[in-house]
DNA sequence: CATGAAAAAGTTCACCA
DNA sequence: TGGTGAACTTTTTCATG
């Protein structure tokens, strides 16, 4: 188990502020020497506390403009089509996350469309088109808190 | 509206993998020159396509094992209530992701904790307290497939 | 007016006290 | 652990198509 302590944390918060931070900026911010932070933001890395990288990017400004959480259950028995629905929640670009869980539902998606009309091509020409999915339903993304 | 070209997308799917490869290895990517390449990226930000850069950190590393979906109702006419949910949706560390949206949940958490022992006090200590939640229900989540 | 090359400013990362 | 500096990267400037 990796140890983080409370100036790792402080790296990690900084970080997820600012993946591009400079290391001597990094090291001020968290009050600590340059080559100590640098070690330090390393080793976060080489255990796999720090798995990589990343862009935001705002959809609106992409003309992604509409969200929902899609509710999927899966058709019992579907052994066979499992691998190709995983492989296509991969593939598919509006997919922004996919989570397996308990309840009604057997797994929620967050889907990223441009409009309506893309979210429609969406549910009809993919995820109805995968015979692992039995049904869906859709709650429409109104606003993002966080 | 900031227009995004082929190139672009090329640069915006480098940098979604790793958002610290250097300017030269993406330029060459990407296929074009150093300096074509930084402008792109700079254009991005000043446009707004590029937000920022975050750090993608592993939970399980960080001894955060537990994930669910939390749908929440808040008090109708709870309007003073409102401001502090929103405010003290930002602040807690656990809540991921916090969407209004439309169906019989007014709001989809994605929630993570250290254990079920962890989530039980993020329910009791802080979602349960807070005078604008009305209910709650969870879905646990038992895999993320993206 | 956009492009690329190249100089100037700044940053990273290995090494040593 | 903290400081140093050579190698590398970013960012500005300038000449060219």
């Amino acid at each position: 188990m990796p140890e983080v302590d409370r100036i790792d944390l402080k790296i990690i918060q900084a970080l997820k502020r600012n993946a591009r931070i400079s290391n001597a900026e990094l090291a001020e911010t968290v009050g600590t020497s340059v080559s100590s932070c640098w070690r330090r933001v390393r080793a976060l890395e080489d255990s796999g506390v720090i798995a990589g990288y990343t862009v935001q990017l705002d959809d609106k400004q992409m003309g992604m403009g509409f969200q929902a959480i899609v509710h999927v259950q899966l058709r019992r028995h579907a052994h066979d089509d499992f691998a190709p629905f995983v492989k296509a929640m991969h593939l598919q670009d509006e997919i922004r996350a996919c989570w397996a869980t308990t309840g009604q539902a057997d797994y929620h998606l967050h889907v990223v469309c441009a409009d309506i009309d893309g979210f429609n091509r969406f549910l009809d020409e993919f995820l109805f088109r995968m015979p692992a999915v039995a049904s869906a339903q859709t709650n429409l993304i109104l606003r993002t808190l966080k």
